[in-house]
DNA sequence: CCGGTTGTTCAGCG
DNA sequence: GCGCTGAACAACCG
């Protein structure tokens, strides 16, 4: 689960902010105790995490490949944790989950998020010369600078700027860097937009695709980067430099 | 029905 | 202590 598919949840479990925690369940090894009967203050994300934020404490949620959750619905299976309010629950499942003793506000840096008001592309760009000999496909993946992209993203983003994923970023020519930081922020609201009106995949332009949609050409799969995730190209249309 | 993955952490090794 | 690799986890889709 990406950035802005986190956005959408934290967006979903507006109604119960405020609200206190009327019963707590599910397989979670977690003390669900500490979270009986405490109120919500606020709900916030940070890139890929779900944060729900408690006096004094807060629960970290983080959906990994598999994840999932419902908002006023079950699933077959078990959730890993499910919290009920006097007007309806969250129910998470396979998710990785942490209580945190401390503020929301202390750990994160909320200037790397890719969907925050507060996002800072100069400080991108400024970690990203710190790291000149990363491949672009793994610099986008790194939660420390682009906090919130994932794989789709990256795919989509490098072939929007018709960058190969290869290409290290010390390599990049200067408008080609700009590009690569602006996009991962575009093509993350995009995302968040689509996603919204359930036609996300329609806008895939590389991602899974056999072929490429503006020359025709078949479309490469590689594994690419130190992370060896998989990337769609077109050698025709995305550059190496 | 099987193969593959919208992700991260950690153990083990040299 | 470092970087690197592979395992582990897990559920859904085509």
């Amino acid at each position: 689960m990406e950035g802005p598919s986190i956005v959408i949840l934290r967006e979903q479990a507006q109604p119960f902010e405020g609200k206190p925690v009327l019963r707590v369940q599910g397989n979670s090894k977690i003390d669900q105790q500490r979270i009986s009967n405490q109120h919500v203050m606020k709900f916030k994300s940070w890139g890929k995490h779900f944060l729900i934020g408690f006096s004094g404490f807060y629960l970290r949620v983080h959906f990994l490949m598999f994840g999932s959750y419902r908002i006023n619905e079950t699933k077959q299976a078990t959730p890993r944790l499910s919290l009920q309010f006097d007007n309806g629950e969250i129910n998470l499942y396979s998710c990785g989950l942490k209580l945190v003793d401390e503020e929301m506000d202390k750990g994160y840096d909320w200037d790397v998020d890719v969907l925050s008001e507060t996002w800072k592309p100069l400080k991108a760009k400024k970690a990203l010369q710190k790291n000149a000999s990363t491949m672009v496909c793994d610099a986008l993946l790194d939660q420390d600078i682009f906090a919130g992209v994932g794989n789709i993203i990256k795919n989509e983003v490098l072939y929007r700027i018709k960058v190969h994923p290869e290409t290290k970023i010390e390599s990049l020519p200067p408008a080609k860097l700009n590009a690569l930081i602006r996009e991962a922020r575009n093509y993350s609201f995009d995302f968040y937009h689509w996603k919204k009106k359930f036609e996300l995949k329609k806008h895939w332009l590389i991602y899974n695709k056999k072929k490429c949609l503006s020359c025709k050409l078949p479309v490469h799969k590689i594994y690419s980067g130190n992370l060896k995730r998989r990337s769609f190209v077109c050698n025709a249309c995305q550059r190496l430099y």
